[in-house]
DNA sequence: CATGTATATCGCAAGATGACGATAAAATCA
DNA sequence: TGATTTTATCGTCATCTTGCGATATACATG
């Protein structure tokens, strides 16, 4: 994964409010989540969560499913986990990990 | 770790600069690297790599060490790390990880 | 004290972002 | 067909971001 799919990810998952839609979405009570049962859940206008679905849309973190009138979002676990690898092993390049708890040779 | 603080810190990671500067931090050639060395390895004014550090250094993932006229930054490994669990924390509340991974109960 | 060096900060301009209300588009249903 | 529902998109505004050059600050050194 490039530098610029991580930062396009990570400023997709750079503010709260996506976060939450994230977690809306994965409820399981809610096998299928549309957009108005996003909004539902915020203190935020329709277009506003329509705009920030988009973002997320753009990122690849979620996927649409239209059926019928409304509009399914998935969320992508497949996509989550890859830039969770993408950072632990960009993490681990950076340098020691936890050089703290690491034995220290006397 | 709150929502508020993953999101400031991916914000922060949310730019290829930002994340190159990480790297060029990190370098161990360098122990000691100051702001002009950056500045060198990037074809970017003195007040925008400034400005980048300054992102880096509110987001806790650098740490600022005078060094006489200089000021030396070392990334902050912890603070990556600890996002690093906040971020699978989060992907594992969300639900399924790999769910492709799973056995299939027939 | 004066000079030089390294860096943070200021001011500015261009563009992106986040919020909203209003509206258009697409599908369902009467 | 017409009405309803759901959602994406448009226009607007305020704010933030990203880049720059210029400048002030702080430290070392002559």
């Amino acid at each position: 994964m490039q530098d610029d799919d991580i930062a396009t990810i990570m400023r997709a998952l750079g503010h709260p409010v996506r976060l939450n839609i994230l977690r809306i979405l994965s409820n399981q009570q809610r096998p299928e989540c549309c957009c108005a049962d996003v909004t539902e859940s915020l203190t935020l206008a329709q277009s506003t969560v329509s705009q920030h679905i988009k973002v997320l849309l753009d990122a690849g973190l979620i996927e649409r499913k239209p059926r019928g009138t409304r509009n399914c979002y998935i969320v992508q676990h497949e996509r989550l986990a890859a830039l969770g690898s993408a950072y632990s092993g960009m993490v681990a390049a950076l340098g020691p990990a936890t050089p703290k708890m690491e034995a220290e040779p006397a």
